[in-house]
DNA sequence: CATAATGTGTTGCTTTTGCAACGGAAAATA
DNA sequence: TATTTTCCGTTGCAAAAGCAACACATTATG
């Protein structure tokens, strides 16, 4: 995409400028927000970790998404078809935008430099969601254990441009990133690790293979 | 949402105004288009079902999305990690409108009202993309093939405002949308009708709980 | 209309995954 | 620092899902 946006730059200069929206701090293990209660949001993750969970009627854990620094998230981006609540909760300290998305959308009277800008690059923001999105889906609709672990290393691998990485998750939390029972993708790990496709020393994953 | 923007119309009305499109029309199986080999394409199909389809190396076809009128597609959508091609082919007859992407986002010099209106409308677009993708993830995450199944069952019922509705698939398909065997699903589909959740009359489902 | 191709429905067997449980390591907290 | 809580790593067993194969129905196609 050739239009890159400098998010970051763009909410240091002007997160201050614009008054319809709210800046909250969470500590860790807070919940940000949830997308039943707070319906049409939109929230930009100015610093820190937090992860879209939702419980299922079989109490299984789902983290539907992971969320660090410039992430978007809200309930603008779902549909809730389901009772089952959604909530984001913070992983570490988390400095949080909340804004109206209609107020984005329709500007605001005030016609703040931070509006304009934001929905001029809202395109291009949305955008980067979906391309996200749609890696996840690539992930999710791997048949096997293994192809979701290993797809999920080649990932990160490509993003950090080396075939040694740190998981941004425990690996608890990772089973419920993939989808998967915990203690079976601990023995899918140590078969990989037996088969000679990753090592794994501590947080950090090295790929072997190709 | 608010912003209701009327795809449909506003092609009816402006789909010829604009010179920087493509307009070309499938029949059933053609190759719509490839994301690997045509990057930065926005295509809107205007007509018709299509998919988008994935092989991976095991030779298991998984349809990534299923697409119907006014759907949005192309490779501005997907950031290519794989080398797995990913194809759209048209299931019916289609009609599809092609674009550059950045033609779109920096507006055409000729300013038409068609690039106008679209780029303004493009965020909303764009996000019920994001919704839909989400309620995909929503499937995908379900940990059994019964979940899955009666969670799509749900999804198209709350869509058509009935209990009872036509597939938009082959069962065939079907597993392959929803990531899993397909005998597998024929024997939970048994099941599910055994066990009283759901009738099936041809291509028809109605569902019986609650 | 005959024939081919595709889709449906089923089943036995194998493999993978989930579940439950546990001990010990590591991290958080009082 | 003592203690509680969370996380890691492992295992036996049960359940679910995948694979392969087949017969039959339905739908395209020459």
């Amino acid at each position: 995409m050739n239009t890159n946006f400098d998010l970051e730059n763009f909410i240091l200069d002007f997160s201050n400028s614009c008054q319809k929206k709210q800046k909250k701090v969470f500590s860790k293990n807070e919940v940000v927000t949830t997308y039943i209660k707070n319906r049409n949001q939109l929230c930009i993750l100015l610093d820190g970790h937090a992860d879209l969970v939702r419980y299922d009627l079989n109490g299984n854990r789902t983290i539907v998404e992971h969320f660090s620094k410039n992430a978007l998230f809200g309930e603008v981006f779902y549909t809730i078809t389901t009772n089952n609540e959604l909530l984001v909760e913070a992983k570490s300290n988390c400095t949080v935008l909340f804004y109206i998305y209609d107020d984005i959308f329709h500007k605001c009277k005030n016609n703040c430099k931070f509006h304009q800008t934001l929905s001029e690059n809202l395109p291009q923001l949305i955008l980067n969601k979906v391309t996200d999105l749609n890696m996840r889906i690539e992930l999710l609709t791997k048949r096997s254990t293994r192809d979701k672990l290993l797809g999920y290393f080649s990932l990160l691998s490509t993003r950090k441009l080396s075939t040694s990485f740190e998981l941004p998750f425990s690996l608890t939390d990772l089973a419920d990133y993939l989808s998967v029972d915990r203690s079976a993708m601990m023995r899918e790990l140590k078969l990989l690790k037996e088969d000679g496709f990753i090592e794994k020393v501590g947080n950090r994953i090295i790929l072997l293979y190709k």
